[in-house]
DNA sequence: GTGAAAGCGCTAACAA
DNA sequence: TTGTTAGCGCTTTCAC
């Protein structure tokens, strides 16, 4: 099966020219006379060579390999994300390895630490929590472009959505159909998105009394709170859970408990996932701009990856809120009620 | 920030060795006195020095570095094959370059290529039709296992689910719950598990009518021909659709008809995902055990890579059914109607 | 048990 | 315009 791999040797031999002259062909170089160039390309193609990015970037000290990190690659957002971000790479000629840090920090410095070993020429990284740049091995760094995830280092570029403004106008629209309290749940405030979420609704929250409930990632223990808080008096009016896991868990929760939606609770959700659409009522939810995300994290990579210096960038994506039937006006209610 | 990296020659000077005792000591060679062992250790680990496994697998033919292509990333079933896929290979020490070939066959053969580049120690594949063999570029190849759908080829390793008898099951539930009629949809015939899917339904079906309708994969094609067909009489007294994009498009597309679940028409999904245990009533479905997948083709290229022969292996791992609210014997219905 | 030196495949510098 | 050669960082002989 595995012969022997054909080296550039191998195909100067075959076009009968010298090695420098197959490089200079296949790297793209302009001073070769076009007939010998044909005459190489034929060879290499015959041969089906192609050169070994290893041995050339060891003597280049460049190749076309950049990496990516995210908490959890089953989760269809990072799932999308880097979806999107692996054909832009295979656009630009890049090659893309994968890793996750399972949410966890240890794993993160460990996957940061393995990544380093293949020197990529890039790095974007959805960190799992805020101390990114303690996680980081020393040493030389390619560059690198944060998204999703504020580190607490400030000098990173950066990509992120405007979660602040997109929990306020969830937290509004729930004041404003008459919502009187509010229970807000998310994995937990370390998280940069979360804090900034939550930071939104309090800003917009009016006279709804607000409170926020800490589930942590592990489904047993999200289910658990989601559980206690929720079997106990009083019930909030709405509810706003402010992940995909923690949604999910959540809706499900209120089912097993005979809570109907939005009868006698309301719902809204931060990320949108396709089942909010299916269910009956739909769900209100705030749908994040993945794919842009991951467009403007890889633009930005590639701008350093060229050479581009100066200060750090930050950009924020604006996400679409989608009213639905799971947060209609309350019965009972006058409009306008935290106005 | 991008100071000069550190070489083995840094590492060996500070230790106060030759660089072939740091490489001794580094890749685990139990010739070396302990105490000297343990000054380059502490040097390595005082330099952040880790070796390049580019320079390392141009001399030694050897590195931790496989590749897996999947159709879609952010098709949710294959994010978590890959991510198992990722688990496993870290703890095995190995780095995953991730590549999708778009459920394009031209893109299939020219990720192929870009993959076989970079030299993979191994390399899975869930390829989008059975031609994969004429993909794959000419010359040294690395072990490579396909996964979930079958190659026209035999003589590739293979782990894929049980298709024909779950679907069967399926299939035999709908004769029994009184189902007089069943239209099956599926992306096309040319997959080899929407090929076995079918296959398992009509020797199952016993009386029960059954059709075939290809609704590609493309979202908006989809989408119409399930309009086109679930609009015109005889509407079938059951639908079963036999993928992930088929099952939300259809369930949508039942939905905005007007055809309520299961009171106008039963519903079960090949495909199990979130959604379907969380719609009023919940949908049956086949689930397919693909973490057991991901994690008998990572074992089974594992075996590859460390240089097991002997003939190409086929496994098949079982999926299981859950019979849910969606497909209730189907009133004015005699019991076994079809057995 | 340790070190010196060759050489993996490639590209950059330089000579022809 | 083309070829020769050195050397990227590493592992592997092979002397010592």
């Amino acid at each position: 099966m595995a012969e022997k791999s054909i080296s550039i040797r191998a195909v100067a031999a075959r076009a009968g020219v010298s090695v420098a002259t197959v490089s200079n062909v296949l790297t793209g170089k302009p001073t070769v006379h076009p007939a010998l160039a044909a005459r190489v390309r034929t060879a290499a193609d015959e041969l089906g060579y192609v050169a070994d990015p290893h041995a050339s970037r060891l003597r280049s000290g460049k190749h076309a390999l950049a990496a990516v990190m995210v908490p959890d690659l089953a989760n269809p957002m990072f799932g999308s994300f880097v979806s999107t971000l692996e054909h832009l790479a295979r656009v630009d000629g890049f090659d893309l390895l994968v890793v996750s840090s399972a949410n966890d920090a240890a794993q993160e410095t460990e996957r940061l630490k393995a990544l380093r070993a293949w020197r990529p020429a890039g790095l974007i990284v959805i960190p799992c929590d805020g101390a990114l740049m303690r996680r980081l091995p020393n040493g030389p760094r390619p560059p690198i472009v944060v998204a999703d995830r504020i580190p607490d280092d400030k000098t990173f570029d950066l990509v992120a959505v405007d979660n602040g403004p997109a929990a306020a106008t969830v937290a509004a629209h729930l004041a404003d159909i008459g919502a009187g309290s509010c229970l807000v749940a998310g994995s937990s405030l370390g998280i940069s998105n979360v804090r900034e979420r939550w930071d939104g609704v309090r800003g917009a929250a009016g006279s709804m009394a607000t409170s926020f409930l800490a589930v942590g990632i592990e489904p047993e223990g999200v289910r658990h709170r989601l559980r206690e808080r929720l079997s106990r008096a009083p019930l909030p009016e709405a509810l706003f859970t402010l992940d995909h896991l923690t949604s999910l868990l959540a809706y499900s929760m209120l089912a097993e408990l005979r809570l109907p939606v939005p009868g006698r609770i309301a719902f809204a959700s931060f990320d949108e996932t396709e089942w909010m659409r299916l269910v009956t009522p739909a769900v209100t939810a705030v749908r994040q701009p993945v794919e842009d995300l991951a467009a403007a994290a890889w633009t930005q990579l590639m701008l350093r990856m060229a050479g581009g210096v100066g200060p750090p960038q930050t950009r924020r994506l604006a996400c679409a809120v989608t009213i639905r039937g799971s947060t209609p006006r309350l019965a009972g209610r006058p409009a306008h009620a935290a106005a």
